[in-house]
DNA sequence: CCCATGTGAGACATTTACGTCTCATCGAAG
DNA sequence: CTTCGATGAGACGTAAATGTCTCACATGGG
């Protein structure tokens, strides 16, 4: 076997080829093919044997980000136990991918109309469903809306992946600044 | 009088066409020359005149951002009061400037060692000593570190900004959104 | 009325990244 | 050993954006 039009199997080359092209352009957005293959350690030739173009590598690290993500989402197991539990275990699934999807973030908002774009819909439908359950638990408060709660958490990973990335915060806190801050906020409450 | 290489005074040319390169840039970080000048109205040989290139118009978006935030900060008074309405303060101020600050959040990533990081610096230490002193008057949480509030104030901003750029969210929500995620987290408290 | 300044339109050369191609090499399978 | 396939290096041609330049126009002041 070899490499093939197919996304569903990829070959272990594809993947860390698309590992290290992902952990570049978090850094660098506008990173050269010639960057991203050098970053991968393979010529310009092989990356674009590998894909056909910059649009087809951006395409296919949205695939994967979004299959990560939805990994992410089904590990959690968002309807177990309360909302916290599930909040909680969907950060720390999230974590590992939290340097691509805060590429992807920034990124997004470029396209529009994809079939990508199909797909993060029904992404952030769960993660709003998920807010939206956690209100009507009496868990979270329904004066923000499970559209903003979505953005806010999408927001809040990609911001600490780069914190971290820029070394202004500790690596191993990520968890747990998101975490806290989404759901208790910054002020010092009577109950802790 | 007309154009100068000083940066203090500048005519209502240069500050509007700075302002609609801003909204630009804002959907659309890659942009062209081209399409950023016709989006001011004027000629690509104007904008050249006003800016010598790509790098100058770019610098200039980020004394704006950081002369318009740092504005906004003396407007906050951020020592005035509880350490809660001084962050509301702070998020009403910063609201106008909220979809620059949102271009130059993701923009930042590239630039390193310039003088006009110096100029961040300050206004980061101003954040954060903001946040530090929110702690030790008891207002604010000790375990979320004064620079992780900080770098999620500036998430949430420029995630508030383009959720309502993007329609996900209603713009009358910014402040609101922003000051009680930030503050009260989504978690719902029995004190409320 | 005339002149000076700023402007828009567009031509032009340059740069840069892209995408394609060739060719020599390396390695593994037969 | 031989052969096939993938790779790296690099040489192209191409497309797009940049920065500079010229020129005609228009507007406003002297």
């Amino acid at each position: 076997m070899s490499h093939m039009g197919y996304d569903r199997l990829m070959t272990l080359d594809r993947e860390q080829v698309l590992r290290s092209a992902a952990a570049l352009l978090t850094r660098k957005s506008t990173a050269t093919m010639d960057e991203v293959a050098k970053a991968a350690g393979i010529g310009r030739a092989t990356l674009h044997r590998h894909f056909a173009g910059r649009d087809a590598l951006v395409k296919a690290l949205e695939n994967l980000g979004l299959q990560e993500f939805e990994a992410a989402l089904d590990a959690a197991r968002l309807d177990e136990g309360t909302s916290e539990e599930g909040l909680r275990r969907l950060i720390a699934a999230v974590e590992p991918s939290a340097g691509l999807m805060s590429f992807l973030v920034n990124e997004n908002q470029l396209f529009e109309g994809d079939e990508v774009n199909e797909g993060w819909n029904r992404a952030d439908a769960r993660v709003s469903a998920f807010f939206r359950r956690g209100q009507e638990r009496g868990e979270f408060r329904i004066d923000l809306t499970p559209a903003w709660l979505t953005e806010a958490l999408y927001g809040l990973v990609g911001t600490g992946a780069w914190s971290i990335q820029a070394g202004r915060v500790a690596a191993q806190d990520f968890q747990y600044m998101i975490v806290e801050l989404l759901l208790g906020g910054a002020r010092r409450s009577v109950e802790q």
